[in-house]
RNA sequence: GGCCUUAUCGUCUAGUGGCCUAGGACAUCGCCUUCUCAAGGCGGGAACAUGGGUUCGAUUCCCAUUAAGGCUACCA
């Protein structure tokens, strides 16, 4: 009942929305907003969200991106209902509609070269007129050549009078995003469809499958608006219904240009390697270019399909702002599950540390306010356990002398000796060494402890780090302290 | 060159003719907290591209200019 209302009320087919990537290439950033935005679609009016492997350019093409777009987008959390479907394995349904358009005289055999077509562009550079190949074999039915092209139908000539007229004929569409979008067909100009009657190129390629898989909504770049009229073109000429265009605005660089990697890390494996969490891109991507009504940022992806509105998705492009991304990562992070971090954390690439995995817990547990990513963990936990070399001056307080200090920290010693077999660890060290840092004074005790526990003038505070290291190595690093301090005063 | 798209703080954005002295977030700056560094709390500075209309009234509607970007393949 509820499935037949729901019917009823989106159409036949319900939503039905793909994402549709080239393997030629890592999962782009750009990509995977392009397939977040589409699943949410989905999801929010209960419809299919579908993959569709783009591989018509075999010279490109390589499993290997394949694999780690599938990945990837598991990774994300972005599951798709159907597919992945294969473009080089629809060969024959293309084949098919191909013949048709060539039967109908819909579309046509060009006999240029690539070289005759270069030297034609190139005249037009010169020329400065549009950049579009004039075909004089396009009524010539020529039984093979070169390529196939769409043959752009020409408007029907309108006579007034003793002239004839040659009206322009457009393509309006309305796009969800953009209202209605206009173009000329002329300046379009035949355009190829395939390289041959089992090799079809994009354009055309889109069009049949947007159609038998039934798409009703085309959510894509910005980029493709400049494909939608030629697409339209093809649609009218197989007589299928048109879907419905949402153009997404651009992902940026710092300087305005389309996203790419001479500026920024684009795939989305980088950005897992560098200890992003899945959460926090899947928000950040959906803030690129989008916002909710209120002034809500950290969501989750339930939280956003449950506010998702389509019509309020952004013109204008966005810079991709990893400070943003970093705060953003950051605030995931600290409500993070330890256990769940040090699982990701030891997934790392390159990581190295000296401690065991209740140290690591403990490190992720007090160093978790201080990452904004994964890879910070790296360098959070060696301020916790490696020692630096440093000089002994380094121990001093302000001006407070070497005696004093030394006295300050045999103190500390002593009073960590006491508390040796029960409550060394954070809270029992901090109740037991307070009151001698209020008495001697916070900076005075507090200081030279810390120096001697890290050789770092910045670091955690002394009493994580205790609780990190334990009580021989915190003895044994307190010892050499109170040592480099004796050379000192002699 | 042609076609298309876009235009609010440095960045992401709120805003759909009067609620705007233009709101939030990141970043930045200052203060508080504090043994240091972070984190956290509080506060400050920071924008409607320009010029014309329309209107009693424009950030908001229209036009032009400017600027930026995309597309212009036998890539997708």
């Amino acid at each position: 009942m509820f499935k037949f209302l729901k019917r009823l009320f989106k159409g036949e087919n319900g939503v039905r929305v793909r994402i549709a990537p080239s393997p030629t290439g890592y999962l782009h950033i750009g990509t995977a907003r392009t397939a977040l935005f589409n699943y949410i679609f989905a999801k929010k009016y209960g419809g299919k969200f579908i993959l569709r492997i783009e591989d018509t350019d075999l010279e490109r093409s390589d499993k290997k991106y394949e694999k780690d777009i599938i990945e990837n987008l598991k990774w994300l959390g972005l599951d798709w209902d159907e597919g992945p479907y294969r473009q080089s394995e629809r060969l024959n349904i293309y084949e098919k509609y191909l013949n048709k358009l060539l039967k109908e005289k819909k579309a046509y055999w060009c006999p240029h070269t690539k070289e005759e077509l270069e030297e034609e562009r190139n005249g037009q550079i010169a020329n400065k007129t549009v950049l579009i190949h004039k075909c004089d074999a396009r009524d010539k039915d020529l039984s093979r050549g070169e390529l196939i092209r769409f043959k752009i139908p020409k408007a029907k000539p309108v006579i007034s009078g003793n002239e004839t007229i040659y009206p322009a004929d457009s393509i309006i569409f309305n796009d969800i995003i953009r209202s209605q979008v206009h173009f000329f067909t002329d300046p379009i100009g035949d355009f190829a469809l395939a390289k041959n009657i089992s090799t079809p190129l994009y354009n055309f390629a889109v069009v049949i499958d947007d159609y038998e898989m039934k798409i009703s909504h085309v959510i894509r770049g910005e980029d493709h608006i400049a494909n939608t009229p030629k697409q339209i073109l093809i649609q009218r000429a197989l007589n299928f219904s048109t879907p419905q265009y949402a153009h997404l605005p651009l992902i940026l660089d710092p300087d305005r240009s389309k996203m790419s990697k001479r500026h920024s890390a684009t795939s989305i494996e980088e950005y897992q390697k560098q200890g992003y969490l899945p959460e926090t891109l899947v928000n950040f991507m959906a803030l690129l270019g989008w916002h909710p009504s209120d002034n809500k940022e950290k969501m989750s992806l339930p939280e956003i399909i449950q506010c998702f509105d389509i019509k309020r998705i952004q013109k204008g492009g966005a810079i991709f702002d990893v400070q943003k991304l970093d705060w953003l990562n950051s605030q995931y992070i600290k409500k993070y599950d330890n256990e769940a971090l040090l699982k990701l954390i030891k997934q790392l690439p390159d990581f190295e540390i000296a401690a065991n995995d209740s140290q690591l817990l403990k490190i992720i547990n007090y160093g978790k306010e201080r990452a904004a990513t994964l890879k910070n963990f790296q360098a959070i936990a060696d301020s916790y356990t490696r020692l630096n070399d440093y000089k002994s001056e380094m121990l001093l307080w302000k001006n407070t002398g070497a005696k004093n200090t030394k006295e300050n920290l045999r103190k500390t010693k002593e009073i960590l000796f006491v508390i040796l077999e029960r409550e060394f660890n954070k809270s029992g060290s901090e109740k037991y060494l307070m009151p001698l840092a209020d008495s001697q004074g916070r900076g005075e005790v507090l200081w030279p402890l810390r120096v001697a526990l890290t050789g770092r003038d910045k670091s955690p505070g002394p009493f994580e780090i205790i609780d990190v290291l334990g009580k021989e190595e915190s003895l044994k690093r307190i010892n050499m302290a109170i040592e480099k301090l004796s050379n000192l005063i002699i």
